[in-house]
DNA sequence: GTCTATATTCCGATAGAC
DNA sequence: GTCTATCGGAATATAGAC
């Protein structure tokens, strides 16, 4: 290693900035500037790493995707092979921890990616509205077969609907967005507690899982 | 009734284009070159009516909150005077009725508040992080209350941390962003259609907060 | 690889004629 | 009230020296 002396890498201390700036202010709202002046770095590093600003997303966005699909579905890859037929919970356990574990792994405090991911969805950015299909289609069909095996008393349009109001309300709930706080001046929970958010937000989630169908009569008649 | 012509007022062209603009693609990637060529009008008229962009944004938000708020709350009123002890299910349906029945009264089609309050959460603006708590606080506060007393078996703090995962995943749902979407080429769900969207919506979320207690022992340790 | 300096574009806001 | 023209500033991106 000749050349040492440098602790981070130039490239790596930018993602570091920007994966925290986009998360907490967004992609609009966070200048070249400040990104680079966050990570102190030269203006000109972003271009000649990413060469854009919308290519350093997609980086900082790559750059956890498929360590966070390989921890999920590791999960529910064991999951499967010791159970029969895993229940919804469990499904939603192996989610949450997987998580829990890449914002640990990361050197980062928090779940900052999981945040980034539920920022996504309100504002997708026009670059991973090609990507993300290709690349989490896998994780998502999986993740559904498991609730469709898991909830035999509803039908699968049903479980889709589930699955849905399911990814927004986990997703928003680790992005740590405190709706309470716009509403209230002293709100009693802290949403950035990840732990303390699992701990809730499971039971939450897997009881609406569990529910009976909204939708019995779905194909019962001819209207 | 003097001067005619008009089909709309200027001021009303201006917050009805602004208000699908902002829900559509934020407030920063709105320009209000795009909000007046959308509208019709010319670029100055934003500044002569409403004094600069954030003005305009205060005055698309405070359109439709207040008439919101009567909305939800006359319903909580009359839910109050007839049953001594609403459910949580009562509660929740008070709610949704609301906000479909703002998006039939405003002309537009679809439920395009709740989507911008929605959108808020996840960006708050600055100009409602101070108004919001004050215009929403009776609100809020009723609504938590009137769930603390429909669901006993919970603590106060449990049922705060419910409020605010029903909040994510309602508001969501309402924002019509179709998360599967972003995962597979062809999703099931039509996200759009905010009838479908109740009826699959409620279920979910009533089973969730009528969950047993995941934080049973709140007070027994010392710790 | 890193820097300075600059090109180019777009933004919100305003002055002033009509 | 409505318009044109423009100001001042900030943004991304690049050219070119070192």
């Amino acid at each position: 290693m000749g050349e040492s002396a440098k602790a981070v890498e130039t490239s790596t201390r930018i993602l570091d900035a920007a994966e925290l700036l986009f998360v907490e202010h967004g992609f609009d709202a966070t200048s070249m500037r400040l990104i680079t002046q966050a990570a102190g770095v030269n203006i000109a590093a972003v271009n000649y790493y990413f060469g854009s600003k919308d290519g350093l997303f997609k980086a900082v966005f790559e750059r956890r995707a498929e360590p966070f699909a390989r921890l999920f579905l590791g999960h529910l890859d064991q999951l499967e092979r010791q159970y029969a037929n895993p229940s919804a919970k469990q499904v939603v356990e192996a989610f949450v921890a997987a998580a829990i574990e890449l914002g640990q792994e990361a050197s980062l405090g928090g779940l900052i990616f999981v945040r980034l991911l539920a920022r996504t969805f309100v504002e997708p950015h026009p670059v991973l509205k090609e990507s993300m299909p290709r690349r989490y289609s896998e994780l998502t069909r999986r993740y559904i077969s498991a609730l469709v095996k898991s909830l035999p008393h509803l039908s699968e349009a049903e479980v889709h609907w589930r699955f849905h109001f399911l990814a927004n309300a986990m997703f928003n709930a680790f992005a740590g967005t405190n709706v309470l706080r716009l509403f209230m001046a002293h709100p009693i929970v802290n949403a950035r507690d990840p732990q303390m958010v699992a701990r809730m937000l499971v039971p939450f989630v897997v009881a609406g899982l569990d529910a009976q169908a909204a939708m019995p009569e779905l194909v019962d008649q001819n209207s």
